[in-house]
DNA sequence: ATAAACGCCTGACGGC
DNA sequence: TGCCGTCAGGCGTTTA
């Protein structure tokens, strides 16, 4: 579920020490881990469950960042790498609160000041990994899209070495890391480019636009805090500024035009016909 | 290289 | 009310 907006916003609300409710907490950084404890062995991709929770105790929490869709917490020793999928939230709750778990929590994490971090994941997609070299795990992903070093030229190049559909492409975390399904449908409708387009006969001009439009939903999603849709509520306000997605039937707030839901790639996917010709 | 199908999971929603 | 199919912000593996 998260994309790179919501899961900036919930690297932010960690470091700022924010809580659910929005009020101001201690922040994360500087806290050292007291214990670890694992509800659902599979939430976690490696080390095995034995070594997490015995490796993990001990360690302070340095830096937190994000690359793509995951959370890097840089510990004493370790990274933790949190990767959200579909239904993952993380929660901060202070010394003060009821420690009565929810259902759904995979992993807590106790801290000495009394600090819980609450790992929740209703559809167990979420992975956790603790490791020494980050790489390990993020050095496949493709570059970073609000870093200077994602040029319009570099997109260009990389959409004329491919020769696939703009969507799965866009989505394809190896091509470029962070976007996902709502946000590559905003950025191609705000590019006005459809999303069956073949990477590889988009001109520079057409290019041009489309990382414009990456960066400014993008940029429009974090300022707003994030989406907040379905049962799994964030905080976020985006969802009430979506161009297309969710809004099949409604009008185009540019042309007007009926929004189109059709599948791309397996993906729900919304576009204005008119706005996005193929 | 590209793409499709499927698996992993729970919950919400609409139709009957 | 219950049952059923469909859909959901993601991604890895297997198969064409």
């Amino acid at each position: 579920m998260p994309e790179l907006p919501e899961v900036e916003t919930i690297i932010r609300n960690l470091r700022r020490g924010c809580l659910q409710d929005g009020s101001a907490g201690v922040s994360l950084i500087g806290q050292t881990v007291h214990s670890a404890h694992l509800f659902w062995n599979r939430s976690l991709s490696s080390p095995s469950a034995a070594e997490f929770l015995q490796r993990l105790p001990g360690q302070t929490v340095n830096d937190l960042t994000r690359r793509g869709k995951f959370l890097v917490f840089g510990l004493s020793q370790d990274y933790l790498l949190i990767h959200l999928r579909m239904s993952g939230d993380l929660r901060l709750e202070t010394a003060g609160e009821s420690p009565a778990l929810r259902k759904h929590d995979r992993l807590v994490l106790v801290f000495e000041s009394g600090l819980r971090l609450i790992f929740h994941d209703p559809r167990k997609f979420g992975r956790i990994w603790l490791v020494q070299d980050p790489a390990t795990v993020l050095g496949g992903l493709g570059p970073e899209p609000l870093d200077e070093d994602f040029t319009v030229e570099s997109l260009y190049d990389r959409l004329q070495a491919r020769r696939r559909a703009l969507k799965p492409l866009l989505l394809d975390q190896s091509f470029l890391a962070g976007l996902g399904n709502i946000y590559t449908d905003e950025a191609l409708h705000l590019a006005g480019l459809h999303p069956n387009r073949i990477s590889s006969s988009i001109s520079r001009e057409e290019s041009g636009r489309l990382w414009n439009a990456i960066r400014t939903v993008l940029e429009e999603g974090i300022r707003r805090n994030g989406a907040s849709i379905d049962w799994v509520y964030r905080g976020g306000e985006y969802q009430n500024h979506f161009r297309v997605y969710g809004r099949a039937g409604e009008a185009c707030s540019v042309c007007g035009t009926p929004v189109q839901r059709l599948v791309v790639g397996q993906r729900g996917t919304y576009i204005c016909p008119h706005c996005q010709p193929f």
